[in-house]
DNA sequence: TCATGATAGTCATTTTTCTGACTACTCACA
DNA sequence: TGTGAGTAGTCAGAAAAATGACTATCATGA
């Protein structure tokens, strides 16, 4: 059960209403976790049955109610004890990973192709993160921010979501010049 | 159908029995995925029964017979048109940012004993990769062999499960010091 | 006025992944 | 003589994640 506290600690940050955690789980909360809409709005309706997190029902004109859900003492008490248990190692859970290993029997056009667009998804993401990354430390400087502010727990997981896109991308570009050198030797030949 | 693709991928290299396959899959085969014993045996079942790779009873003394696998034409049929879908976007899934996110509402120590021992395990992993790297290119240069060498996939991968590990580690330090800043500067207050 | 897109959400089902509990044989070591 | 570790594999079932198909309302522009 790994979703159910991604979603109790997104919602450390503040009231979110479902369709707002999905916007925010939908980017990949800081490369974090991701999901579907679907599963955040099953996924809260079960905390809010087991008291972990709470939901409060705003009426809006112009446009459709909605409810903005908050976590509880027992929801922090639960991420307590979810952070003191064991966790279970990290993987990168990657197609392209998949098709890379496959590469010697493959055909390599395609996955160029596929490479050269997850760099660029992985660009895109880093202007993202960075942008997200200003915008909690405000005025303060990285290390300031870091030493004093009072919420960097998104601030130190951004941080690692854009280490990772930078790898990803690096990655990505080097296994492109790589395939395409070995296109045209090979077409030499 | 993931792990299905990863399991073709991985017998690429080579027939492997179930077992074998456990092995490298335990480690997280160069970190491009991860799974368990019971699930690879399910799964090459299933890409017998569906002809995608093929098995060979091995009568042994001394020790349990065994199946090795191979992959077969129809296998290869299918890499191939996994490697032309559209890949899903890649995510990294791990407990520990989950935890971080919530940093500011959570016991540190605990948290700071993970992230210590997160770094480790990274910096295991990754001698354990470099090892593998140097195997895998023998006596030759990285670039002379990435140019000619006849099976760069699970090198590339392997490439990438390193960087990958490296910034894990350096990412986890990183946090490890922010929060043992802030503890000390708290204790003081 | 009609279509599109954003907001806000539900229901049911399937697919995929993970876990626990087993069987069996051999070797080495105490 | 039996206990643990390594090799090799199976079965059943639970838990988690993903998918497809829906319902509404409002605003905006063509």
């Amino acid at each position: 059960m790994a979703l159910r506290h991604a979603v109790l600690a997104a919602l450390l940050d503040g009231e979110l209403s479902g369709y707002q955690l999905a916007k925010a789980f939908d980017v990949g909360v800081a490369n974090f976790w991701y999901a579907q809409p679907q599963q955040l709005y099953a996924e809260l309706t079960r905390l809010e049955q087991q008291g972990l997190v709470a939901g409060r029902e705003v009426v809006q004109e112009s446009r459709p109610n909605k409810r903005l859900f908050h976590v509880t003492d027992a929801g922090l008490a639960e991420l307590e004890a979810f952070t003191a248990a064991s966790a279970r190692p990290a993987f990168v859970r990657d197609d392209l990973m998949v098709k890379v290993q496959a590469a010697d029997s493959v055909d390599t056009a395609t996955l160029i192709g596929q490479l050269t667009e997850r760099a660029d998804i992985a660009r895109a993401r880093i202007e993202l993160f960075e942008a997200l990354l200003r915008r909690l430390r405000g005025d303060r400087g990285e290390e300031d921010f870091l030493r004093h502010g009072d919420r960097i727990g998104p601030y130190l997981t951004c941080l690692r979501g854009v280490a990772f896109e930078q790898e990803n991308r690096d990655w990505c570009l080097r296994t492109v010049a790589v395939l395409e050198e070995r296109r045209h030797t090979r077409a030499r030949n």
